[in-house]
DNA sequence: TCAATTGGCATACGAAGCGTATGTGAGTAG
DNA sequence: CTACTCACATACGCTTCGTATGCCAATTGA
């Protein structure tokens, strides 16, 4: 049997993830012991630098499946959507709600930066960023959006914006009311990028 | 002599919070070790703890400093400008300009939220955004915003942005050629906050 | 001026956590 | 069947952190 060798491989490497998944979205990734989390996992740290070379090793592996979820979640809900251009923002807007969770927010907004980088840099994770670019790209083709902008540099400004418009609301006193503001504020930023009917440039 | 005294005290203050600022801005919050950089400021941890408790106290206590320091450079640019919306337009663009500095970059955008968290919870260090925040309720009374965004939600989102915008050029191969295109798009960002001559709403 | 006291800061100690080097046993190939 | 590979565990030393304790200068009050 070549099988059942590989599957507990894999197996291993994925109860590795799931562990490490669970202590950083909770804990978060400086307080997670390797110690405790291989071992919440019947492993140890052996298998973990086995692996994943190190620590960070295994948070890009966690952050790239976080990652694709995202991405999937995006692209189901973008699907349905009359224009392209309100694709585009309820595409925005399902990224934001994605923030609100406290693992993706603690993940992929707060410890992954800290502790990777720049995520424009992450080779294995940029799906949902990727996406918004092609949807700019195709506005600007369609002339709903100003072609003046570069399309990649936008999706990641905007970006930006929705990880600070998450954490506004998952901090409020009232996430009900203060998302009802938040996302009418970004919205109205998002317009910006439309070409105005009439007149053009201030 | 009373002075002398709290002088040195002071003087003991200051060399930890500038000692720690140049660890925290080059290799990093995690990666600085108390005992070498208090070493390098001719102290040990003991004076650390004594004056802020931990390592976290301390960051704050940089991060209020370096907060106070942009938000000085930030009025400075902001007095001259023809127009009230210029001058907030200035403001942001100074504010892309100085998250540019790696020190800056690093401790106010990318250690300081993995640390402290949302960094609109932080006690002592809002004054930029505040500031932001100021000028859109003034330009609301002017008309020249759209009434409809609340300010601060704004100013925030306008934040996030920045802070991409600035990674994205501190990072880029061409950072002069690359200023050009994120302040461009930035720009066309925030125009989605102007209240458009004839028109409304799309 | 001199004792008592405060408090700023250093030293000492214990507890984790991390990374590496090494060991081991199950699967695999020739 | 033997030798090798490799997934994973164990063991060790190093660094770092937090606390408990000690010391000495500066201040205070008589």
């Amino acid at each position: 049997m070549h099988r059942p060798r590989k599957e507990m491989i894999a197996e291993t490497r994925a109860k590795l993830i799931a562990a490490a998944r669970r202590a950083f979205g909770t804990i978060g990734y400086a307080e997670a012991s390797m110690d405790d989390f291989t071992a919440s996992a019947g492993l140890t740290r052996g298998a973990l630098y086995h692996h994943f070379g190190d620590k960070k090793g295994l948070l890009e592996a966690v952050i790239a499946e976080i990652d694709g979820e995202m991405a999937v979640r995006v692209n189901e809900v973008a699907s349905r959507a009359p224009t392209r251009w309100q694709h585009f923002v309820d595409e925005c807007t399902t990224y934001i709600e994605m923030a609100l969770e406290p693992e993706i927010q603690r993940i992929m907004f707060r410890d992954g930066p800290a502790v990777l980088g720049d995520p424009a840099q992450w080779s294995n994770a940029n799906a949902c960023v990727g996406s918004m670019t092609d949807h700019l790209t195709a506005l600007q083709g369609e002339g709903v959006v100003v072609p003046s902008v570069d399309p990649e540099t936008a999706a990641r400004l905007i970006n930006g914006a929705s990880s600070q418009a998450a954490q506004r609301i998952a901090n409020s006193d009232d996430p009900e009311a203060t998302s009802k503001i938040v996302v009418a504020a970004f919205k109205q930023l998002l317009e910006g990028l439309l070409r105005k009917p009439a007149s053009q440039q201030s």
